[in-house]
DNA sequence: CGTAAAAATAAAAACGTTTTTATTTTTCTG
DNA sequence: CAGAAAAATAAAAACGTTTTTATTTTTACG
C-alpha cells in the first residue's frame, strides 16, 4: 500500500500548472469548447492523464446549478415491484450520466415531503416517487421537477407513469367470473382517489357489467400490505359456504403473497379449494404451482419511463402528455379453476 | 400557484440580512456553536423560519470536505436479498442524517470500480459493496472507507459483513444426508476464493464428513443465476435414475428459484420427486407448497451492520473486528422429505 | 470611571469549479 | 510590414457555505 496519507485530491489547479496554462483552459478543453489549440489540448489531457485528475462533481455542482442527480423516493426495497422499477430508472440514468439519491418513505405523507426537501433539495435536479397513493402532493415545497410513478392523478396536476389500474382488476374479475364463478372476493383496495381506488372499482365494474350482485361480506378493504391479504383470506375461509367466495381477486402483490400464506398454512392451494387472482408477476405467482392468474405490469419500463420523462423535463422540454398509461395485461395461470 | 419562476433560493446571506447579522453569525447559530447572545440567535432564528431557509447542502460539502453520503453498489435491485441489505443500510443512514446513492453493477470488476471512482468518490464519504466475489479490490483507487457486504476475504483486506458460507451449505447437506439422502446434488457455484467457493466447500465437507462419496456429475457449477438452477435442475433430472440425485442443495435464492421453477413446468414438487435444500429465505422458499428448507441469512441486519461499520470508520474510530460474521439459521420445510 | 479581559460579532479566506471579461498572441490584409 | 481582426489564453468573479482571524461591544474590576 503506497498511497500517502492526507493527500489532496488533485485539483483542476494542480492540472493546470503541469500544462502550463490557465485554469480557465483546463476548464475548456474538458467541456469541450472550443477555441483552444491543438498543442495546448494535448498538455493538458496529458496533465489530466499524468495527475489523475478527476473532476470534483460537488464544485462542478455549486457553479453550474445543476448536480445531474436524481432522487428516487419508494415506500420500501423489499418489494420486487419497486426494486423492478428501480432498476428500470437507475440503468436509465446512469446511461445518461446521472446519478441516483435513493430513500425510503413508506407513506408519503405532507411531512414526510418536507424532511425529503430539507435533505434533498440542494442535492437532486429532480425526484421520482414511486407511490401508489401520495397525500397531498399539492402544497408541497419541493419546486424541482418531479414524476410520479404508479400514482393515479385524474387531475393532472403531475407527471405521472401509470397504467389503467381499473382495467386491471376489471380483467381479473371479469376472468374469474368467465370461469364461472359469481361469488368473487375482493382484497384490499380502499377506495378513494388513489390508484388503489381504482383497483377496487375496476372489480366493481366488471360484477356490475356482468350483472353479479355486490355482496358487502365479500369486499376486504385494506392497505397494500401481506397482512390484509392474510386477514382478508382468513376471514373468507371462515365465512359459511353459502356465502364463503369461490374465487377471490387480490389488489396488489403483497396482498396476494398474504392470500397464498394463508392457503399455504392451511394446506389449501390455490385453483383447488378457491381460485385466486392478483396483480403483478412476482416471484411466487410465477412459480409457485399451479402459478397464479395476475395483472403483469410493465415494472422495469415504468422505471425507465419516469426517468425519461424526468430527463425531458430537466432539458426543460415539456413531454407529450402529463399522464403515460402503459400496457399491462392478463398472464393466465391455473390458480383460477373452472367453477 | 403562486410560486415565483426563476426563484433564487435563499441563501445564509439572505437570512443574514433579515436578521441583521453577519454570515458568520448565522453560520454559527445554526451549527450551534457557542458564543452568540439569546437575543441574536433569536433573530437569526425568526429570519430562518420566515425566509424558509434550507442549507445548501453542496456548498456545506465543499467546505466541509464531507458529504455525509454514502455510495451502495449491488449487483441489482430485482434481487430480494440485496433489496433487504438496502433497506437495512438505508434505514441506518437515514436516522443518522446520511444520504444513500445507489448504483448497480453486476460482476464488479476492476474496470467498474473505476467508473464507480470517477463518478462517485467526489460525491461520497465511503462506499457500501453488495458483492459475493467482488474482482481484484487490491488495485483500486478508491481510498475512501469500503465496506464489503456478502464478500469473503480471509485475508482481511477490507472490512466484510459475512456469514459463513461453509457452515451454511454445510447444514443443508448434513440436513439432507439426516434424511437418508446419498445422491445429493450441488447446484451453482463457483469454486474461487469467494464467498460462493466457500458455499461448495460446505457441500464437500459435509459429504465427507459422513462419508460420501462424491460424485462429480452431480454437481452442476455456476453463477448465482436463476439460469445456472434452472439448468442444473434439468440436467439432473435427465440422469438415469440410478445416477440422478434424490435431493439437491442449491446455492443461493436464485439457483433455487431456477430449479423450482424447473420443477414447476414439469409438474413436480420440491419434496416430492426430489428433495430441495437452498440459501436465502425468499417469497416462493416461505410461501410455495411445500415451503423449502433454507438456511436463512439475517439480510437486514447485514445492511445495518455494513452501515454501522462504514460509519465508524467515517467517524476515525477502528471497528472492533474486520470480519463481521454474522449468524444464521436452518429452517426446515417440507421440501426435504424423508428418504 | 478607565481599562483589561471576555464575549460577541464581523470580515475575509477558502473549498474547486465554470463562465464572463480582459489580455495576449497569431493570422491576415492592404 | 503596419495594423486590425481573429484566435487563443489568462484573469477574475461567482456559486453558498464554514472557519479563521480581526474588530467591536460588553462586562468586570481596581
Amino acid at each position: 500500500m503506497e498511497r500517502e496519507k492526507n493527500r489532496r485530491d488533485v485539483t483542476i489547479k494542480d492540472v493546470a500548472k503541469r500544462a502550463g496554462v490557465a485554469i480557465s483552459t483546463v476548464s475548456r478543453v474538458l467541456n469541450g469548447l472550443d477555441k483552444v489549440s491543438e498543442k495546448t489540448e494535448r498538455k493538458v489531457r496529458e496533465a489530466v492523464a499524468e495527475l489523475g485528475y478527476v473532476q470534483n462533481a460537488l464544485a462542478v455542482s455549486m457553479v453550474t446549478g445543476q448536480t445531474k442527480t436524481v432522487l428516487m423516493v419508494v415506500p420500501d426495497f423489499t418489494n420486487d415491484f419497486n426494486g423492478s422499477v428501480i432498476q428500470g430508472a437507475e440503468e436509465y440514468l446512469k446511461a445518461r450520466g446521472y446519478t441516483m439519491l435513493i430513500s425510503s418513505t413508506r407513506d408519503f405523507k405532507e411531512e414526510d415531503f418536507e424532511d425529503l426537501y430539507r435533505r434533498f433539495s440542494g442535492l437532486a435536479d429532480g425526484i421520482l416517487v414511486v407511490q401508489g397513493s401520495p397525500d397531498r402532493l399539492d402544497h408541497a415545497r419541493w419546486e424541482k421537477p418531479l414524476v410520479l410513478i404508479d400514482a393515479y392523478r385524474p387531475q393532472e396536476d403531475h407527471y405521472t407513469i401509470e397504467i389503467d389500474n381499473e382495467k386491471g382488476t376489471f380483467l381479473l374479475t371479469e376472468e374469474l367470473i368467465r370461469n364461472g364463478h359469481r361469488r368473487i372476493g375482493l382484497i384490499g383496495g380502499i377506495s378513494d382517489g388513489s390508484a388503489s381506488g381504482r383497483r377496487v372499482a375496476g372489480y366493481l365494474s366488471a360484477m356490475e357489467r356482468y350483472g353479479i350482485p355486490v355482496d358487502g361480506r365479500l369486499m376486504a378493504p385494506g392497505s397494500h400490505f401481506e397482512e390484509t391479504g392474510s386477514l382478508g383470506m382468513a376471514a373468507f375461509l371462515s365465512l359459511p359456504e353459502y356465502i364463503r367466495p369461490t374465487a377471490v381477486v387480490a389488489v396488489n402483490n403483497l396482498t396476494c403473497i398474504g392470500c397464498m400464506k394463508v392457503l399455504a398454512e392451511r394446506g389449501m392451494r390455490a385453483g383447488r379449494e378457491i381460485s385466486l387472482a392478483g396483480f403483478d408477476d412476482h416471484l411466487l405467482a410465477r412459480y409457485s404451482v399451479p402459478g397464479v392468474t395476475v395483472i403483469r405490469r410493465p415494472t422495469m419500463e415504468m422505471g425507465r419511463e419516469g426517468a425519461r420523462t424526468l430527463l425531458t423535463l430537466l432539458s426543460g422540454e415539456t413531454p407529450e402528455r402529463k399522464r403515460l398509461i402503459m400496457e399491462s395485461r392478463l398472464i393466465r395461470r391455473g390458480s383460477v379453476a373452472k367453477k
